[in-house]
DNA sequence: GCGTCCAGGTCTACC
DNA sequence: GGTAGACCTGGACGC
């Protein structure tokens, strides 16, 4: 086994510990998380034949990434793989014109101070697209259920125990009988294999997503043509690609509404929606950051 | 131990 | 465009 150690360098208005733990991704493997020592660990593919494990952790205005590997990499393959996790930290996306929003408002103010914004994403638009699936209509303890298998049955394996995630074509290869028992995908496994396949023979091109010019209203339009893809998958899903103008509304959520906005009553979608219509083209990431404030401050424990 | 309900929803048929 | 009913699964809950 060899190790290698890499730094990246992070803006001024970057935690990383806020990006690393700002939804439940970090709990999905082939990612996974230390909330005591505030580490992310994630397995990574860089090429065919090739998967590491790195480990993150902040130190100071940069991130140590220690990554074990079978074989020494290649100047190209640290490269890729910086490539990859400033990808899903979000390091390549500008959040200061979001920050000046959030210091207009006094209720947001402790997101720019608190470097809050960025969440965490796959490498791959695939993997966050078949992740929101398995979040729908189940307990997160499903959704960790459903994800691990696919990864362990699918994945390509690191050093016995760790897989990374599984690819396209391997998922393809599988059959809905195969995800129906064995990963325990239920009614879901049909919208898995059609990604799959879609993605696999080049028919569809979820990367493209992330770089797409086609107005907002347009692109989710776009996500809500893949099967399983409704207005709350598609609501986060574009969150994960940079555009935050969706609530992406869910049980847990709209609990989160009711008990910090209307002391626990219930009200109508349409009402949560008017609520944040003020806050423009980032109420998505207002309202996520706002229903998780808890998470990372125990002022603000429900 | 067993039945019911529901969870970080979506699809289809029907009106 | 709006709505009812079906859909996998596992854990919590009541009895």
């Amino acid at each position: 086994m060899h190790t290698t150690v890499l730094n990246i360098l992070t803006p001024t208005n970057f935690n990383f510990w806020r990006t690393a733990y700002s939804h439940g991704w970090a709990d999905l493997p082939p990612f996974s998380y230390n909330s005591d020592t505030e580490e992310l660990s994630r397995v990574l593919t860089v090429d065919s034949g090739t998967v590491v494990s790195a480990l993150l952790k902040a130190k100071g205005k940069r991130i140590k990434v220690k990554i074990d590997s079978v074989k020494p990499l290649s100047l190209f393959q640290k490269q890729f793989l910086i490539s990859q996790l400033k990808s899903c930290l979000r390091l390549n996306e500008d959040f200061s014109d979001f920050h000046r929003a959030a210091r207009w408002h006094p209720e947001y103010k402790w997101i720019g101070t608190s470097g809050s914004g960025r969440m965490l994403r796959a490498p791959t638009v695939f993997e966050d697209v078949l992740k929101m699936i398995c979040t729908t209509n189940c307990t997160w303890a499903l959704t960790k259920l459903m994800v691990t298998n696919l990864v362990e049955h699918f994945g390509e394996e690191f050093h016995r125990t760790l897989h990374a995630f599984p690819t396209a074509e391997a998922i393809a290869a599988s059959s809905e009988k195969y995800l129906r028992k064995e990963i325990k995908a239920g009614y879901r496994s049909p919208y898995l294999i059609e990604l799959a396949e879609r993605v696999a023979s080049g028919k569809l091109d979820l990367e493209s997503w992330r770089t797409s010019d086609l107005p907002t209203d347009e692109l989710f339009k776009q996500m809500r043509q893949v099967k399983g893809v409704g207005p709350y998958a598609a609501g986060n899903l574009m969150k994960l690609v940079g555009r935050y103008d969706y609530l992406g509304l869910d049980s847990w959520v709209r609990a989160q509404y009711y008990k910090l906005h209307r002391n626990g009553r219930t009200v109508k979608d349409s009402t949560i929606e008017k609520h944040y219509e003020p806050y423009g083209k980032w109420r998505g990431l207002f309202f996520w950051l706002e229903m998780t404030r808890y998470w990372h401050d125990d002022k603000f424990k429900l």
